[in-house]
DNA sequence: ATCTATTGATAAAG
DNA sequence: TCTTTATCAATAGAT
């Protein structure tokens, strides 16, 4: 590709051996750049010329570090010392044990379960059954602390039914702990349990009570 | 240069993409052999495709590793300690993925449940109950199967027992399928359903039937 | 994988 | 080094 077909072999002039050298170079990289691109691909290209100077390329979407990685996952070549070697032995050791957690998570929640074993189905189950206890005996706990819970709001409850009904004798009087009397005034005093305001200030501090018992 | 131009962007088509990976990647191995021969330069190439496949050149009178020396010495990008603190936040970053799902399956199983928030609790027993119904779900999926199995087996069952009434009317005739007589006649006939030899032949067909179900 | 029309790369010259 | 240009090489698309 030139005006002369030429060998293989080492240019000996050495004028036209740089020339040479900065074409090809540029060459091979936009060549590098292009397969990236069109393919998909990660490329490494790193060249030196015969005075030692340096000129590199990295597909954009990786590293010259990642692709080392992978290079020395996929060459078995070692290309680092014994302390990185050992970084990787240990990296692969939690990979490992994490692809186990993840698969045991999946099943746990019946996702992935392609064994055609009953037994280990069954082995499953047992799992997901003793979770269910233990979990269900922790909640037991919460019955007295809630029961008292309950007590606090059904007294504090009392309270303020008082107070409205207060309020309700005595309507001018809006300074009875009330922030939101216009609400009530609003919508009138016939239902004292459903319209009163302060069920806005008691839900939040038990929220879907009615889902959990 | 081929049978029309190009755009350098990504190769839809993924049969295309592949063919013109392999075409572009020797031609990149070639000029990179080449540029290393008539230029007396100094290469490494490692191209890995989309789907992880590594190919690499390294001109011959050098190293990877000499070259990666080099290359830490000119552009002053540490490779080696850059490798170890990436290997060292990767590692950070497993385990505390790990550690995550560590609790979660130990949340499962009912154990290390600390939390005071009970709505916390009701989450783990949403997930426990999900994954006791995809389980059974996939359980029942065993049904069909085991009731064929079933079926099978009585209908196996009845012709055996028609089989040893006959030879229990006619001792005599051992021809009747039976290539078992002797211990047949050895240790009586006073318990069809657990004595009788056939069973030996009927196993085989139903290989570790009780570690299925 | 093989073929070939075309485009692309580049050797040599300016 | 850049540009030009003739020539060879690489390769896109078809088979």
């Amino acid at each position: 590709m030139g005006r002369g077909k030429i060998e293989i072999k080492r240019i000996e002039n050495s004028s036209n051996r740089q020339v040479t050298y900065s074409k090809r170079r540029s060459g091979i990289m936009k060549k590098a750049k292009e397969i990236s691109v069109l393919c998909d691909a990660q490329v490494s290209v790193i060249i030196f010329n015969n005075s030692g100077k340096m000129h590199d390329f990295c597909s954009p979407s990786t590293t010259l570090i990642d692709l080392l990685d992978q290079y020395h996952k996929l060459s078995g070549k070692k290309l680092w010392d014994a302390k990185h070697e050992h970084l990787d032995n240990e990296i692969n050791r939690i990979k490992k044990e994490n692809d186990r957690m993840q698969t045991e998570l999946r099943h746990l929640s019946g996702e992935d379960i392609t064994t055609s074993n009953y037994k280990e189905l069954m082995v499953l189950e047992e799992a997901l059954e003793n979770g269910i206890s233990s979990l269900k005996a922790k909640q037991m706990e919460f019955v007295p602390m809630m029961r008292k819970h309950n007590e606090m709001l059904e007294d504090e409850n009392q309270g303020l039914q008082f107070k409205l009904r207060q309020m309700h004798l005595d309507p001018m009087d809006d300074q009875n702990g009330l922030e939101n009397g216009d609400v009530y005034h609003q919508q009138g005093v016939g239902d004292y349990e459903s319209q009163m305001p302060f069920a806005f200030r008691v839900q939040p501090m038990q929220p879907n009570l009615q889902d959990r018992f």
